[in-house]
DNA sequence: GTGGCGATTTAGCCTAAACTAATTATCATC
DNA sequence: GATGATAATTAGTTTAGGCTAAATCGCCAC
């Protein structure tokens, strides 16, 4: 296990299995806590589509369940327990984002909503399967990294291109998934993981930034607004 | 569309989405209906799992979606728009097996709990393009036949090796799926679909049949009980 | 025809997970 | 330190789909 891995996995037993629903909360805490440290109600709400009321009463039955500790009024926290579904979840859906992908032809605008529903089906067994058709992807789609079988996950933090120094040559590592139109027009643009990236000009005031994109001699560039730039994690190289 | 064939598709609307328990409840009465005529509160419940009073209490709201008629105390058909969720519902149940067997190399034994799962997340698409990668299959591994995109069926019947003739050649055409113990049995036994079978023997009072499994050279005998021999279907030849 | 028994339905209850409306806490600002 | 604005929680309701216990139906045997 290398330094920018985190473990969690500390006993072994059975794991029980979850619905749907609590999947999803235990999922979605989990990247607000990475995001942002600590996930609010009104932010799971948010993401979830769900009223703040009802994920106040979840919070709760995942707290009884030792999911999470709930601050009232202030956030809620992952337990390793939690974590422990939470990543096992982001596994299940990226392996099988991957899976549609590369071996069904899915285009990568529609693989994140198929498996938004079947990772909540979909055995260990299967997934693993799948792991292996593919030879153990180690990232989805869309460039963010896979958990392994242990719940080991490669959480380095990469900068967006909006950080970028001009005239930094960068790789794309990483697109945010949920919305296929926004990911259909990043396609158009050549902006997909591994992509070459330079930021040429950032006009003031949160405005948009000038990007040349594509390996020398057949690169384009374009002008990209701040928002959908905050969503392009790159790594300079 | 061939005379052994059952349609049911009459207009096409866009035909909402149904929750696990409706399409398992509809799947198993269309079952039920084809093996014996009608589908009786009890034979339900057995088949689910579930206690017969919550059988008349779904069965009144599958009623009220116009998905099957119910004679209180008689029993239950399926309305046609009942038949296409069930068929639609089988047809990924098939498809999805066939695929775990074929694609990713599950043991025939696992593939019937997998997809029983799957079945109630996977989308049309996603059915479809397995069907596609699979050269649009017609039986799933157990030889069950597997509706089309268009809800047909070959709806043909086979006689079970319990009713074939001492002598009688015959291929094994499908065998139930949904005792992996009985599964890994058959296979042990090379009783998998396309084997040759010939009945040697009979034993009296619903005893035991002795027949004889696989093509000349490298037939093997065996004895098989009366309860067994009647889940295997067989196509003279 | 009447009894009885198994099959079926009714009645009433439970849980998960959502909702709305009303209440309460926190925090920034004056 | 008081005051709103915003965020969060409580209270009460809803729906789907289960359950048990009790009542009722259908039918076969006498």
């Amino acid at each position: 296990m290398t330094p920018s891995q985190t473990a969690v996995r500390p006993d072994d037993a059975p794991e029980p299995t979850y619905t749907g629903p609590v999947e999803d909360y235990l999922k979605t805490i989990y990247e607000l806590e990475r995001a942002t440290g600590t996930a609010t109600t009104t932010d799971i709400a948010h993401r979830l589509a769900i009223a703040p009321a009802s994920v106040t009463g979840m919070v709760r039955r995942l707290a009884d369940q030792r999911l999470l500790k709930h601050e009232p009024y202030r956030g809620v926290r992952l337990t390793q327990a939690g974590q422990r579904v939470a990543l096992r979840t982001l596994r299940r859906h990226r392996v099988i984002e991957t899976f549609l992908a590369r071996v069904l032809g899915y285009p990568w605008d529609a693989v994140h909503d198929e498996a938004e529903r079947l990772e909540h089906a979909a055995s260990d067994e299967l997934v693993d399967r799948m792991a292996t058709a593919l030879d153990e992807p180690t990232v989805d789609p869309h460039g963010a990294p896979i958990p392994s079988r242990d719940g080991t996950v490669n959480d380095r933090r990469y900068a967006s291109i909006a950080d970028l120094p001009l005239g930094q040559r960068a790789r794309l590592v990483c697109v945010s998934d949920d919305d296929p139109a926004r990911l259909r027009y990043l396609a158009e643009l050549g902006l997909t993981p591994g992509a070459l990236v330079v930021v040429l000009a950032r006009a003031p005031f949160e405005g948009p930034l000038s990007i040349r994109v594509g390996d020398p001699g057949r690169a384009a560039d374009h002008a990209i607004g701040p928002a959908l730039a905050r969503a392009l994690l790159v790594e300079p190289s």
